[in-house]
DNA sequence: AACCATCTCAACCGCACCATG
DNA sequence: TCATGGTGCGGTTGAGATGGT
């Protein structure tokens, strides 16, 4: 597919108009991945709008800037948003918002772009399922009280069902294995180096009470260390006793694969007592 | 098989900021 | 100080993929 489109700008000289209406948009062809690809191996990053003239792409220098970063950098991790993955960005956007490129950072071979989407499809998706903003107290207390803990249960569940990790070692879109890499150490962003992910439990009236049954606090160390040691002991998340009761999930949304399996039946069950 | 709805994500756009002359 | 160009970021779009009927 050759979805060639011209910039429609007002020609300022013959020279611009005929360089402008060269210019491509679109989708990359594998011709022109590779000319970048090979113009970067040998000559760098650079100004990324005389890369792309010296290279010979008729793109802007913003799209070639784009493609590097976003698809053809030999570091860029492919594969599903892990667990682990997934909570960094649930924490780290509840603090800095929708700051993709600074959540980005801490997310190696991630690109902001990615970070977005997934935001805006998978996270944004479940609030529409509750029914309540993204933005919206509820949301971010389901976040906190029921989705982050749960995807703690299930870090600690992979991690202790096998002594390495397999949240690592992704490939990337060459198809090349990216070295397993645990989150980078924050260059002096925060000023203890320490990140601290706090928990507290569902106020829930599971087992008749409505105190918060427990809290844990995980100190993530430089976002450095296995995740085994990142969460040291059980969330008590006090659905030990839990008694499903008898609900009927035809008709929603809770009785479907949400293709995370994100949400469990116990979840539904909370959230309907919560919201 | 065909159609439609929904989802995913690569790519683009507009804006703000910064460096340089 | 101002104009210009380059860069980065967040928001948005739309083509292709996928799933349901």
């Amino acid at each position: 597919m050759e979805a060639v489109m011209n910039y429609k700008t007002t020609p300022t000289s013959s020279d611009q108009e005929s360089e402008i209406d060269d210019l491509r948009r679109g989708p990359w062809t594998v011709d022109e991945d590779l000319v970048l690809i090979n113009y970067i191996a040998t000559h760098g990053e650079g100004r990324w709008n005389s890369l792309a003239r010296c290279a010979g792409l008729k793109r802007t220098g913003k799209s070639c800037r784009l493609r590097w970063l976003n698809y053809l950098r030999p570091d860029v991790r492919r594969g599903n948003i892990t667990p682990e993955e997934q909570l960094l960005i649930l924490e780290l956007h509840s603090r800095w918002g929708n700051r993709w490129s600074k959540i980005a950072q801490h997310l190696p071979g991630r690109t902001d772009n990615e970070i977005k989407n997934y935001w805006r499809t998978r996270v944004q998706k479940h609030a529409k399922q509750l029914k309540c903003d993204v933005n919206s107290k509820k949301f971010k207390d389901v976040m906190k009280h029921l989705w982050m803990p749960r995807l703690v249960e299930r870090i600690r569940a992979a991690n202790s069902g096998s002594s390495s990790s397999s949240a690592y070692g992704c490939s990337n879109r060459a198809g090349g294995l990216v070295t397993a890499c645990p989150v980078q150490p924050e260059p002096s962003t925060e000023s203890s180096g320490v990140t601290q992910l706090s928990y507290s439990t569902p106020v829930t009236e599971v087992e008749g009470s409505t105190e918060n049954l427990s809290a844990d606090t995980i100190q993530v160390e430089d976002y450095g260390m296995p995740w085994e040691e990142l969460v040291p002991s059980p969330v008590g998340l006090g659905y030990d006793n839990f008694e499903l009761p008898e609900l009927d999930f035809q008709g929603t949304c809770w009785g479907e694969d949400l293709g995370e399996n994100l949400w469990s039946m116990e979840d539904f069950w909370l959230i309907q007592q919560q919201l």
